[in-house]
DNA sequence: GCTTTAAGTTATATGCTATTACATTCGCGG
DNA sequence: CCGCGAATGTAATAGCATATAACTTAAAGC
């Protein structure tokens, strides 16, 4: 076991993967609390670290939430890439957005720090954060299964993807509890899958005719 | 001028409306930073009382927080309430879209501190927060212009109030920005806008052939 | 008019971010 | 193998924010 490999090596001066051990640490505080829950300071007396030992790997906090934001989307993307794998009959978009739904409710913290804050539009272009959230969104597109035919399967994309989050967003408010209850959150998520795959056939149909038609 | 109703009375001990004061002061720098930039000790020098002196109208940040969203959903209901009011060819139910992106985009921060914190979902039933929240919600339903049928019309409010807030959270993400500008988010809503009346209509229609029938 | 109370003040404790100056270890070239 | 530079950690400290306690002033009601 040598220290660079270790997680805590105990007695050592260098902790050996303090960056990956603040992300990771992070995104625990973040499951519970959000962005607010994430303290340099706590981190670091939970780490074993001093105080300012995690500014030699982050600049500043923003820098910290940067880089556990692009952590989070990596850990989305796998789960929803798992979730379409998995042999079902349902389609590949049902099970993305029922995963989408589930990740945004369980993990609302987390969810918060990845749609609902400030980091990641402030992200710059080929940042790492930028790459892990449309790597993300690809995943979106995939699951639609469709051709790709003008920029239509895009749109359908960002449709779902957008009604998908204001259903998270409104489930989080409490909308769908108590009196309001007039409809489950998975209920609108199926309304919104079934749209999307409505809309999609409608117009690759057309597009198909109008291909035939010039031929 | 008596000092309870003057802003800032200048040489008074008594400041006379600091509570709403410090609401109004808070608006306006969450307008530029979200919930992160208000800061109670800012507040209070530029309103110039001492730094504890909020803390005789609030409990904590998190009560001034709740007061302030609950402000800034009043607000949007009045507003969304004057779009929707305003006589135009197209529908109430486009207008309150449109005015609901345009507040969102625009007025960024303080959209976040109303949808994407969690202020909102602490909120007790009774609170002014609660009560304003469904306010705003009441406008979505009236917006639809659509009698009463069942829940279907509380549904479809769910959803076209979902999609905008995904949509809202999109654009900020920088989504529709660049390469992957391939639908605007004026487009996106209307079409959302579309949807829904198209399933209100189908829905009511069916709802009335079914009474017809029973009769 | 006197007293109670609401609203504001000063002083202070605590916690967080961030910087500076210093210490230790790792790893690589001679 | 050793010595030196870079990477990584520490101690000390400045600055700002929340929040509380003890005290003061003005307003309001009997």
């Amino acid at each position: 076991m040598r220290p660079q490999l270790a997680r805590k090596p105990e007695n050592t001066y260098h902790h050996g993967d303090l960056r990956d051990a603040l992300i990771k640490a992070a995104l625990r505080e973040a499951e519970r609390g959000g962005a607010e829950a994430i303290s340099i300071k706590a981190l670091a007396k939970q780490l074993g670290v001093s105080q300012p030992a995690p500014y030699r790997h982050f600049a500043d906090r923003e820098a910290l939430l940067a880089a556990v934001t692009a952590e989070a989307f990596r850990q989305l993307s796998a789960i929803l890439r798992e979730a379409m794998a998995k042999p079902s009959k349902q389609s590949k978009l049902s099970l993305l957005a029922q995963a989408t739904l589930d990740f945004g409710l369980r993990r609302n913290g987390i969810y918060r720090l990845m749609f609902a804050s400030r980091t990641v539009s402030c992200a710059a272009k080929g940042s790492e954060l930028h790459e892990a959230t449309r790597e993300t969104f690809a995943l979106v597109i995939e699951a639609l299964e469709a051709p790709a035919v003008g920029y239509l399967r895009e749109r359908q994309a960002l449709k779902i993807w957008a009604a998908l989050h204001g259903v998270v967003m409104l489930a989080e408010q409490g909308l769908f509890t108590g009196e309001a209850a007039h409809a489950t959150r998975e209920e609108l998520v199926e309304d919104f899958v079934n749209e999307t795959k409505a809309a999609l056939a409608l117009a690759i149909r057309a597009a198909r005719r109008r291909k035939a038609m010039s031929a």
